[in-house]
DNA sequence: CTAATGACATTTG
DNA sequence: ACAAATGCCATTA
């Protein structure tokens, strides 16, 4: 297991999220040194480990929830009980729960 | 290998 | 500011 799929890593940078805190897809992305936003959001649909990966916490570029497998609206209840605010499907203070990965390992 | 798909992002109207 | 259209990359058939 030298080099784990794409999806793989998105898994193990979600699980460095913080509890009470969010990030996006294109974030995952571009610390994984990529621009494939897209393929970020397709392997977390996959979500292989879905209780163990903090999938939920994952929203848009734009501050919204997006989607989720189990459904967006459970999505925003599991953020509301991480401390997390949300109105109108969108996050409030988003800049502030937003949690950046590390430049370095 | 080619085509189609998707929990997105950015630009344009 | 919002909605629609276009572009993007990896995965799956």
């Amino acid at each position: 297991m030298k080099k784990q799929s794409f999806s793989s890593k998105c898994y193990t940078l979600l699980k460095k999220v913080p509890r009470g805190k969010v990030t996006t897809y294109k974030e995952i992305a571009k610390a994984l040194g990529t621009r494939a936003w897209r393929a970020v959001g397709t392997a977390m649909n996959k979500n292989p480990k879905a209780p163990k990966i903090p999938c939920h916490r994952v929203v848009l570029s734009s501050g919204k929830l997006g989607g989720f497998a189990k459904g967006a609206e459970k999505k925003e209840e599991l953020l509301k009980k991480e401390g997390i605010k949300i109105s109108n499907k969108k996050i409030i203070n988003f800049d502030k729960l937003f949690f950046k990965f590390p430049k370095n390992t």
